[in-house]
DNA sequence: TAGCCTTATAACCAAACAGTTAATAAACGA
DNA sequence: TCGTTTATTAACTGTTTGGTTATAAGGCTA
């Protein structure tokens, strides 16, 4: 831990002695809130880039312009600190979630929508799939601890189920699918397409991260969804003759 | 790293002078081959199950039952052993795949093949998913260095190629896929519910690892990757009118 | 303005860590 | 059987690690 810049929310407190500042009205010098925001913001960064194994505690407290202390004082210790950052990234995404209105237009548009927004949210936020990988590798641990995230249930498979009972009813999608098996579906045909994107593009020899690859693959993943549940399963196919 | 417990491999060597033994050509004390795989086995187990950042170089050594000199001496470091077990997992991959023999069946039936076998694989080698979450947090730097995986092309691609034409001339499935696409899609819908089990069973509360909840994910991916197929593309339906 | 709780800092610590040294013994060819 | 090479061991090293101690100072309340 360098001790050589200190960041700019603290550059003013090197000075010898201004006393009672009015500006520290404006900025306090010291403001919990704003310190362990930092500290989380630093930690989501650290674990995202190195996994919770590879993760250094005086980075973080580096990286948030902070002190190794004050991560203790706020998070207990590494792992509670983990499980914060676990918490907020699980709290954003939620609150993404419930400001999607898929229930607005014709069922192949809302699932078509999904597997769009879903794509973006995790090109948007790559921290969020290298963390629950982490979070994977050690089996769930901090999540299972956590109530706040257990607390936390997605909507989307009921507005999933949703879309596919209207579909069903219109006649254009089929029958006998699991909300959450199709949800799964759609989450996996982009997260593992980012997440091992750099194994992949090397193995395969192709850029897949160029935005014509990106594209490519939405389209792909859009087809694939709204063709299966277009298509017709083979029971009832025997049954149509 | 205890000293106390030898490898039942070894425990002969602590007797006090058996001199020249003629069990010594059976078993010879000295085995290069062998102690590097010990070596490499105990490595792709730790790698594992703590990843890259997370393992420890002196539980491989006590895990292959040898020496943390021995790593270092046939390795160089612990990153050239994680480059060697990868090295060691994809061959194992791409053996694997050279023994399917997907075209000797209908193309429904060989995608079908091709799905079921990669979700078997997968759930047989569970240490292929966490490795190569590791790598992917790591950008593919291993593996890309590595001359060995450069060269091993795997030949699913070129015979999901095939199975494509064959099921596109007899008219069963749509046209305009990408193999590559279908093949990471494939790949995706397996490896995502596997890897992702721990945190997905604890968000959604269901154990997506009990056996009936494993068979339903086979029926249901199957079914997602012949019913895209068998599906048509919005484009022709229109031509078809 | 005195007192007190909260927020912050720097220096410190023992354990764990990746990697090394030096010495030794088996194996093997001449 | 001798000398060289190769495989193996235990003990060691300097550094990094997660976590702690001791102390100070901001800022609210009475």
């Amino acid at each position: 831990m360098q001790a050589g810049q200190p960041s700019s929310i603290r550059a003013t407190r090197g000075v010898r002695k201004p006393a009672k500042r009015v500006t520290a009205a404006v900025r306090p010098l010291r403001d919990a809130e704003r310190t362990r925001a930092s500290i989380l913001a630093a930690a989501t960064a650290e674990f995202a880039r190195h996994g919770l194994g590879g993760a250094r505690v005086d980075r973080i407290a580096e990286g948030a312009g902070s002190n190794k202390r004050m991560l203790y004082y706020y998070f207990g210790d590494k792992e509670g600190l983990f499980q914060a950052v676990l918490e907020q990234t699980y709290s954003d995404i939620r609150k993404a979630e419930q400001k999607l209105n898929l229930l607005d237009a014709s069922p192949e548009d809302g699932v078509r929508r999904l597997v769009e927004l879903t794509w973006a949210y995790y090109i948007a936020h790559p921290e969020f799939l290298t963390l629950l990988n982490s979070e994977n590798l050690h089996e769930a641990r901090h999540l299972k601890k956590s109530l706040r995230i257990r607390e936390m249930n997605s909507p989307l498979i009921e507005t999933l189920a949703e879309l596919l009972r209207r579909g069903q009813r219109a006649g254009t999608f089929r029958t006998g699918v699991d909300p959450l098996q199709l949800y799964i579906s759609i989450a996996a045909l982009a997260y593992f397409y980012l997440s091992n994107r750099h194994t992949l593009s090397t193995v395969f020899g192709r850029d897949l991260f160029s935005a014509a690859e990106r594209k490519a693959r939405v389209a792909h993943m859009s087809a694939m969804v709204l063709g299966f549940l277009a298509s017709v399963p083979p029971a009832s196919r025997r049954r149509a003759r």
